[in-house]
DNA sequence: TTTGAAGGACGGACGACCAAACCTTTTCTT
DNA sequence: AAGAAAAGGTTTGGTCGTCCGTCCTTCAAA
């Protein structure tokens, strides 16, 4: 009797709790992690057409795993298109250089989309916040070039979206923070399978550059809050956006 | 030859970020990633003591994972003291009362400390602006009322931890998101092993208490940017404790 | 006394992952 | 021209985690 439910205070934690403590574990295996890392990657131009990966003998050891699952992994992304390999000395596996379209966004992803939003704006927010607290100026000097390629991209979504994955990444770098990179590039990655397929007309990409613009002047003056402000404005455009063409989740 | 490197643009790429990208895969197991939740939950006082987890057919289903998975992670937690388990009807795996004492922070927690507090922060900084913009007066009643419970436990830093974990983690829960619940869960679960075995007089408790209510006003007037001050000031002050105790990072 | 619901324990099947070789191709060096 | 070197490509066998099904054991409720 008294064994079912919760002690007396305990008994007033909401019900989102349990569903967050008892949701799936999700179990990824090494072959899909690492299919994930080097795709987004590679989707998110962060690894440039053409460049070169690092020898499998090399990436497997950084990678932490068995040259075969690496080779899986590579398999599949060469598969879809995404890398190629040349063999011999001189050799290795390269970036390719048209990349194949990207999938439509699926249906578990149109679903969360809020989900992803708002683990978004958790991340950018911090990288907002720390960016202020450290970027150095060549950091700043950097970002800026990136911000003034933006300028000149108004016209090309493709283009535009690209140099905007770099500024936003370059932000989390300056922060030094492996782990904020990372949760970065996992939200762009996320946010790139959302708005793939959704038109941003020229006074939509110049309305974020002029935020983009405030939000690296309140870095450089180490105004932690104003970039916070600026960047949660920047963000809850993008999510307008999508409220009006996605299901209310 | 022009194979080597990557593209021009791409060269001025700086060094953390191939460091995020081939960083090595983490690949949790799901007896792990069972033991983890589980523990960590109920480290942090979000499973009572005394109460009753679901009956393992139906719990092993929430996860994702098969009852003999789950079996061993309940192995492991009973074996190190924080569940116990009776048989027959009416028995269930209940969580101990008498909770076994934490286990001091890992060195490789220690040497990782300023990314758990970079992490926290951004999961926290999003929770505040996002519940200012959704909580209800329901939620805010139930936080203020964990508040009240914070200013009368200043000598008790046990109690006061628990309960200042219920405040984190109940502003997380009003933003009704779930991703972010776990994502606060796991971040207090990481700070919980840096703080746990450092002194906290009652005059550093009494002013994270005033900024709790600054922090509870500030999202029931809806102002998004005011939570996020008070959150980061917050922050900092734990994160500037752990600087002067901590190997510079 | 019967029944049902809970934990507890085995064993086989399968797949992921790893390690270590060995082969093929190409290029650089001598 | 010969060979060493460096890259991807292939094969093999083994280990371990996970799943599934099945069969206890316990014990309160009916």
């Amino acid at each position: 009797a008294m064994a079912s439910g919760s002690g007396d205070r305990a008994a007033a934690a909401t019900l989102t709790l349990p569903n967050a403590v008892f949701a799936p574990v999700r179990s990824q295996t090494a072959f899909e992690e690492t299919v994930d890392r080097l795709g987004t990657a590679i989707k998110l131009g962060l690894l440039a057409p053409g460049s070169q990966l690092p020898a499998e003998r090399e990436l497997c050891a950084r990678l932490g795993i068995a040259r075969s699952t690496l080779r899986q992994a590579l398999t599949a992304l060469s598969q879809s298109g995404h890398v190629f390999a040349t063999r011999g000395r001189g050799g290795g596996t390269f970036v390719a250089d048209p990349q194949p379209p990207s999938d439509p966004p699926s249906p578990q992803m149109l679903a969360l989309w809020r989900e992803t939003c708002d683990q978004r704006l958790a991340v950018e927010l911090g990288v907002a916040v720390l960016a202020a607290e450290r970027a150095g100026s060549e950091d700043l000097d950097a970002l800026e070039e990136i911000a003034v390629t933006l300028e000149h991209e108004l016209e090309d979504f493709a283009a535009y979206r690209q140099a905007d994955i770099r500024l936003h990444v370059g932000l989390a770098e300056a922060t030094r923070s492996t782990s904020l990179v990372r949760a970065m590039t996992e939200a762009q990655g996320a946010m790139t399978d959302l708005i793939a397929y959704i038109a941003h007309p020229p006074q939509v990409l110049a309305s974020s550059n002029a935020q983009h613009r405030r939000l690296l002047a309140a870095v450089r003056e180490r105004d932690a809050m104003r970039a916070a402000r600026v960047m949660t404005e920047h963000l809850h455009g993008t999510e307008h956006i999508l409220a009006g063409l996605l299901p209310s989740g």
